[in-house]
DNA sequence: TTTTATTTTTGTAATCATTACAAATATGTA
DNA sequence: TACATATTTGTAATGATTACAAAAATAAAA
């Protein structure tokens, strides 16, 4: 996956968002662990490399990419908030068993509905829930 | 919607869960009012009838009803988790506002989906959010 | 009916994710 | 350089949820 970090800087320079080191280093993590982190995931991912990190300033950034839809928080999960770099729609599936959330990628969504309470839509979120495939094997 | 007493009784017995008086409350509560309550909210709709109600016995019920798939847990809102008696796939929207949380039914939801994780799928959940019509005509 | 076992409810205390806040630091600008 | 603004940090507070054990209710057995 390798991103470059001129493509990092640009991408928040778009949304009016300083890159200092923090935001680089959690944009970059996202970008390279496509495990829709944690809070917790992300600042132990990156207090070796940031050892001064504060689990704040990762609760504040991600609140600021995903407010200005740079990336975008996952609700799959009642324990914790995820995290992910990729906003473009796509299903979400989180295993009852591990916790993991994984990426199901779809080609598409086409959904009929009567929008009978005349609501502003902005966000789509489609969510499953069930057993990995990892979690399957093991429990037989 | 009116339910009567004796078709919540047999809805609870199906599942085989004992009809208590609380747990025939709540789950009168969330079939007469069709708001995805919180946990909170069912517990202040409920402490008039049933003065001696504690909080933990809604926490208990719920996560009763939802392990048994009689009710459905939504997780929309990362502040509170919200309960829902129709089990029938349909979606929710959620107002990034007022935190309101409504129906849009749906007829029909087709998604094409490439399974490659070959995950065993339990569960779906299709929401979205923005501003509800009453939020949106406020704020003009 | 009385006794015993099991289930359910309740209140309190603990847990833990998230937020509030203010001081410290870093960055941008004049 | 000096000043203003933005960001980071650590600590303390908040608040939803869970753990737990005693009390109460219900079912089963005698």
């Amino acid at each position: 996956m390798i991103t470059k970090i001129k493509e990092i800087q640009e991408r928040l320079q778009r949304a009016d968002i300083r890159p200092s080191v923090q935001r680089m280093a959690v944009m970059e993590f996202l970008l390279e662990n496509r495990i829709h982190p944690t809070i917790d995931m992300i600042y132990n991912g990156l207090s070796a490399k940031i050892p001064t990190l504060s689990k704040t300033t990762v609760y504040n950034t991600v609140k600021t990419l995903s407010d200005s839809g740079v990336i975008q928080t996952i609700c799959i999960d009642d324990k914790n908030l995820r995290y992910d770099a990729d906003i473009a729609l796509h299903a979400h599936f989180k295993c009852n068993i591990c916790d993991c959330v994984i990426d199901l990628p779809v080609s598409k969504v086409q959904v009929e509905m009567q929008n009978s309470e005349n609501v502003h839509i902005t966000e789509t979120h489609l969510y499953y829930k069930g057993f990995c495939e990892k979690c399957r094997t093991n429990n037989k």
